[in-house]
DNA sequence: ACCTGAACACCGTTCAAGT
DNA sequence: ACCTGAACACCGTTCAAGT
């Protein structure tokens, strides 16, 4: 779904301007796709998701949405806005816990919606951190701030907990696409990893890869982890 | 120190070839700086260190180099090889813990050296975990691996407390360099970040960040997670 | 073996101009 | 207000050629 292709290249651009007695101006292509800061970061969205993040540049976004390059920059600053306006995007994606949940289950519950978010988005995984936050992950900040914040735990306990929690839910995103990447790595130059893990040298890492290859590390280890930040955070609270 | 030019740019290119009869060819400027892999990632670290990874570029370090940009491809197959050597350099980088110490101190040490040596490369921290691992990558990995292999911990523990570990070094990286990038934008675009925390919508956020800013996230801090983890761990050790 | 310039296929963005 | 092409200052890399 979600394919490549969201606005046809329809290049109509109607100078005929008989029946068209539309307020919408020139260009009408199916779905009312006018240029907009939405569309822009649709198109944008769906771009990086199929080709990855690497691939999205303005000349081919303007391609795609079949206007002039300049065109964009009516609606956006620059790229790294609109890099800014996708990521927080993605944030915004993120499944609100509901509210009648006690804090260890919207803890819970905010990890792994934030965890599947950002996993339907893998792209996403290693900026994340490194782009400045829009509005909707300062929202999910607050949110995760607010649920740690009103139960008893002493203010240090609870910036740590924070931390150990967002910590964990992005190096667990990153571990995961990473062995997707070093799956897909293997594919092509896979003699390269196999010669390295033939090395005895590396010994551990082999069994390591051959554990995680074995299927072991299910989607249960990132809830084991966690469990265990929440044990020790619930053995921080003063009663 | 390691400041940014490590070449010269003396154009000296002796094409007077009288009383030159070194066996080294052409160019010989103070240091011996004849064209290697060695001195090309040398180089590029300066150039990364010095104005951070986007600025590092084939050409502007084939001009550093006093090179042609195409002379470098006779020693690096491609730019994301470079950067490979740059990411495995930074580990090599890394102090390797004594042999005495038992699994927790060793796991501690190895912790904090793998912390010290990407900080002391910031722009290594968001591109650790994505660039493939080099040789002396792999050799931290089964290092670590192999603290926790004989302890007596059951293998999916094992695995477990290895990428527990693994996160934490690199979140809280990331957090350390989060901050000052935050601070560094705050300076500029100052008034972004302060609007956004007027909004009571982020109450939680703003006090976060104060509190990060009266300096109570301390070094100590990596330590006391660390240790929640190491603690867990022991906990989990069958005699 | 080592080095190279020209050329190709890309980038993001400024600027001055169009409607 | 909205859109644009030309131009500028960059990229990484292929290729064919030099020593």
């Amino acid at each position: 779904m979600k394919g490549s292709t969201l606005y046809g290249k329809s290049t109509v651009s109607v100078d005929t301007e008989g029946e068209c007695s539309l307020a919408r101006p020139k260009k009408v292509r199916e779905g009312d796709a006018v240029l907009t800061f939405e569309h822009i970061v649709e198109a944008a969205m769906a771009m990086a998701d199929a080709d990855g993040i690497a691939k999205l540049s303005m000349r081919r976004l303007a391609t795609e949405l079949d206007c002039g390059v300049m065109s964009l920059y009516h609606y956006i600053a620059d790229k790294e806005a609109l890099v800014e306006a996708l990521v927080d995007q993605v944030a915004n994606e993120v499944a609100v816990p509901p509210a009648d949940l006690d804090w260890r289950q919207t803890a819970q519950h905010l990890a792994r919606s934030t965890l599947d978010a950002q996993l339907q988005h893998p792209w996403v995984v290693p900026i994340w951190s490194t782009t400045w936050p829009g509005p909707h992950r300062f929202a999910l900040v607050e949110l995760l701030l607010e649920t740690l914040a009103d139960i008893g735990l002493p203010p240090d306990v609870a910036d740590l907990g924070f931390h150990a929690l967002s910590n964990h839910i992005q190096g667990f995103a990153q571990q995961q696409i990473s062995f997707e990447q070093l799956a897909a790595r293997a594919a092509i130059t896979g003699a390269r990893l196999e010669e390295l893990l033939a090395d005895d040298k590396y010994a551990r890492v082999r069994e390591h890869v051959e554990f995680h290859r074995a299927g072991h590390d299910t989607p249960d280890e990132f809830d084991f982890t966690l469990n265990l930040i929440l044990d020790g955070l619930e053995r921080s609270i003063e009663t």
